[in-house]
RNA sequence: GACUCAAUAGCUCAGCUGGUAGAGCACAUCCCUUUUAAGGAUGGGGUCCAGGGUUCGAGCCCCUGUUGGGUCACCA
């Protein structure tokens, strides 16, 4: 029986499936099927001089057809790209049987269906590197038919642009806008890159809790699960941080991991509540030597995605080349407001944020109030890639003292294109110190500040023993991968961004039609007509559903006996 | 979370002051000899996001909701 809830297109696809199986032919075959080539392969190694890829094997998903009397083009897409396959009638069916070019491949195949095709390689009339088919099989059929997307000479026409629908259906995303691959391609690139960088200096990738009892290394809002067997509550991770600083305890001299932290916060075009960082941590080191270290390695991994050190993102052209501009928070401060700020006590602060209309309350002490003119009045201006140093200690409970000034610390972090993309210390090693930090931040907790961080008693055993100067550094890699990518959205980053789930109309199931008396096969017919449920039939003119259903009956061919105007006119009446 | 814009065929989109639901591609049928966004002809396809309201009449106006985009807030 025909599915009333299919479309057209769907309908016949399906039709399609079973005339192929009627033919002897499986539309979804067992067997391996071996290729030896691949269309980019053929697209830049294929000379007619040497006459090569004359016996080549080829799969892909059609992606339009050009269909003629009795030779027709295809365009098939495979891992790396497209290229055009020639059928010809005669090719296909040497013998008087013409059916697998008239029926099944003319009738049977669809935009959308995954086939292997066998042939050699030529060059058409129009100039065209194309495969001429001896042999083609079916590897899978498709019953759902593909957003279709044109192309000519790069531009692009009716492009499957719906926001909703990529993110929620990436696969389709993946198949039909080609950019789109090339983007993860990058952005596997990216954390080979920065992988191999890091492997090179001898340091050690590692694993650490996602689930954890306590939850710290950075200020923010965790997720909230549960462990059955120990009746215990834990945490995702918000950052790595503590476990690998326990790790430099231990006595590794550099580790790092590539981390998936869960925030429980806003959603924007910059925020995922699942993100990736790298962390990394090295013994012996201060955050100069780090910042040496994040300009030499974000600038291989430019070299290695674009082949040069300056990268195109949205209107400005970034240069990742070696040395960035370092400069601390307060000169920043004075070159885009040309106010120096680094003498002023809380008071003038709050004074001059006001003046700038920097929007600020009394609550805000005097970390927090140079962190909020910062962020107002430069992060956005900053394009280039850029250090910024010596933030103030209030805002980096895990940072060491500044070795020469007082009130703050040794961090810095670097922005580009006008946001951060990292974030770097000395580390705070000093194990006394680091446990009147975590007071101070209990005491901001208990004031009502979600995002203070709780004090964690196990890492301050942990450093108690004695932790080596370490300097340590978080890098966002969606970040980074939105810049190497030219992508406006970190959705764009990601291949599964979170979605608000898709609602679904609540159907009633079949005993509640039966129920009122309604036999099984009209149920489909009445919720097509749009009465899902029951109780939407109630208020329902007998007169009215009865032509309904008896229309769908005839349009669609259903052959069903119809049944008559009393019996509609019970069913209604029977609903309680 | 606040404000704002949007949702119409499988896809991309029109739809006038409120008066019979439209186009291109895709799909089907027929013709066809190497075509390039696509050869020609004909045809089928719609819960106009959902639910209320105003009206003789709603895709269009009003209200509520759903989902998405943008800006802002929190944050990496």
């Amino acid at each position: 029986m025909v599915n009333l809830e299919l479309s057209e297109q769907e309908i016949i696809r399906r039709q399609s499936l079973e005339e192929l199986r009627k033919l002897g032919i499986d539309p979804y075959p067992a067997a391996k099927y071996e290729i030896n080539a691949s269309s980019k392969e053929i697209l830049t190694k294929f000379d007619p001089e040497k006459n090569n890829f004359q016996e080549v094997t080829i799969a892909g998903r059609i992606m339009k057809r050009r269909i003629m009397g009795s030779a027709s083009f295809v365009e098939l897409q495979d891992n790396g790209g497209k290229i055009q396959v020639y059928f010809k009638r005669d090719n296909i069916c040497p013998n008087e049987d013409k059916t697998l070019y008239n029926t099944v491949f003319k009738k049977l195949l669809d935009i959308g269906d995954i086939i292997g095709v066998k042939g050699n390689v030529f060059i058409t009339k129009v100039g065209e590197i194309s495969v001429n088919v001896a042999e083609f099989t079916i590897l899978s059929k498709s019953i759902r038919p593909l957003p279709i997307v044109k192309e000519k000479d790069g531009k692009i026409y009716d492009a499957f642009s719906d926001l909703d629908q990529r993110y929620r259906q990436r696969h389709l995303d993946l198949i039909v806008n080609p950019n789109v691959k090339e983007v993860f391609v990058k952005r596997t690139k990216l954390t080979n890159s920065m992988r191999e960088y890091l492997n090179g200096k001898g340091y050690l990738e590692v694993e650490t809790p996602v689930l954890q009892p306590l939850y710290g290394g950075a200020a923010a809002r965790p997720f909230k699960t549960y462990h059955n067997t120990l009746d215990q509550t834990l945490y995702l991770r918000i950052a790595n941080e503590l476990y690998l600083k326990r790790l430099i305890v231990g006595g590794f001299d550099g580790v790092y991991e590539f981390a998936k932290d869960f925030r429980n916060e806003g959603m924007s075009r910059f925020h995922n509540p699942e993100f990736t960082q790298m962390e990394l941590y090295v013994a012996y080191k201060d955050y100069n030597w780090m910042m040496d270290t994040v300009e030499e390695m974000v600038e291989k991994i430019a070299l290695d995605i674009h082949g040069e050190t300056e990268v195109q993102v949205g209107e400005n052209v970034i240069n990742f080349k070696r040395p960035w501009k370092r400069i601390t928070m307060f000169e920043a401060i004075q070159e885009f407001t040309g106010i120096d700020i680094s003498t002023m006590d809380e008071k003038e602060l709050l004074a001059t944020a006001n003046k700038l209309k920097v929007p600020v309350d009394e609550t805000m002490g005097k970390g927090k109030l140079i962190d909020e003119i910062f962020g107002e009045m430069c992060e956005s201006k900053l394009i280039q890639p850029t250090f910024i140093t010596d933030y103030p200690i209030e805002m980096s409970p895990l940072a060491k003292k500044h070795r020469s000034v007082d009130g703050l610390v040794e961090r810095f972090e670097a922005i580009c294109n006008g946001k951060e993309i990292c974030n770097a210390y000395s580390e705070l090693n000093d194990p006394i110190d680091q446990r009147e930090r975590f007071e101070e931040q209990l005491v901001l907790g208990k004031r009502g500040d979600e995002e203070a961080m709780v004090l964690d008693e196990d890492f301050l055993r942990s450093i108690e023993y004695g932790m080596p100067p370490t300097s340590g550094l978080g890098i966002g890699i969606d970040r980074l991968a939105m810049i190497m990518t030219n992508s406006n959205s970190i959705q764009d980053v990601l291949f599964f961004p979170q979605m608000r789930p898709e609602k679904k109309a609540l159907k009633d199931d079949n005993s509640s039609y039966t129920e009122i008396g309604i036999p099984e096969e009209w149920i489909p017919i009445i919720q097509k007509a749009g009465y899902v449920t029951v109780s939407s039939l109630k208020e329902t003119s007998p007169g009215g559903l009865h032509q309904k259903l008896c229309g769908t009956n005839k349009k669609h061919k259903l052959g069903l006996q119809n049944p008559s105007q009393d019996d509609v006119k019970n069913w209604i009446e029977n609903i309680k």
